[in-house]
DNA sequence: ATCTAAGCGTTAGATGTCAAACGATTAGAC
DNA sequence: GTCTAATCGTTTGACATCTAACGCTTAGAT
């Protein structure tokens, strides 16, 4: 008889999700979000880029982010205007305001990466990372 | 200068996120999807359970449940009947077409456990899983 | 017996996500 | 110069998910 061996990928999305989830309302708490924070470490970390650019790094479709752009425009977090070299770029800046929320979620974020990475060794953050790595491999080929 | 250390819960949903597409594309070209396959083998392992328990087992919302089922129930899969002995209960059962489909997404995830698995040790495996467990207890305390 | 509380499932409304179609703009071919 | 193709962002329509409120049923208290 095979040994019994329950899917690894099930663990994994179970995992992820609770962790997501948990990281969510650890920003809301401070009224932020997930796509809300992705999105505005993207614009600090990059300046100048363009909107298909930042749904690249922030993982999510256009269309997605151009939702999440309307809620924060509407909000008063960032602004966004027609590049004059090349009207069909929208520049995207963020505001005084939504500095204030970037720095507030910065907080949030690294504190709840403390609490996740809570009795980890050095060892064991490589090896997890060696081995989500293969797993994203294995399923590109 | 503290070293940067790349947030380990970001890595772990980015790559949660591809696995989880990639098997319901898998899924998909069989004519399921993921909380199909979830909700097919939750009822097939355990008979008679109550759509809570159901939702517990899968681990969405009952709500979430509601909507799937209804679906699953209008395509044929499966019927719903009152529990004659506790009349506030669903007995969800499989139709043959669901049983069917039942065994077609078997195959498909059982390939793409395997193909998920590719060049991963016994003793990666085993790392991997405990670290798993560990995160989702770090977000449980 | 009745009344209250708890349990089960559904419905309603909101959010985040995607794919496909589209409108405007630019670049390249000729 | 014009025409075609590619690029950028938006809009539309769909789906999975959640929370909150609700309706029906059962269990427990008195």
């Amino acid at each position: 008889m095979p040994p019994f061996r329950p899917p690894i990928g099930l663990l994994l999305t179970t995992t992820a999700r609770t962790v997501s989830r948990a990281f969510d309302d650890a920003l809301a708490s401070v009224g932020g979000s997930a796509p809300v924070w992705q999105i505005l470490i993207s614009i600090k970390s990059r300046q100048l880029g363009n909107q298909r650019e930042l749904a690249e790094a922030v993982g999510i479709q256009g269309a997605t982010l151009t939702h999440h752009l309307n809620a924060m425009e509407s909000g008063g977090l960032l602004t966004r205007r027609r590049d004059p070299a090349n009207r069909r770029v929208h520049v995207v800046e963020l505001t005084e305001e939504g500095e204030r929320l970037f720095h507030r979620l910065r907080e949030v974020a690294m504190a709840f990466d403390t609490r996740l990475r809570a009795g980890l060794s050095e060892e064991q953050t490589a090896s997890f990372e060696e081995i989500l790595t293969q797993l994203a491999q294995n399923i590109r080929d």
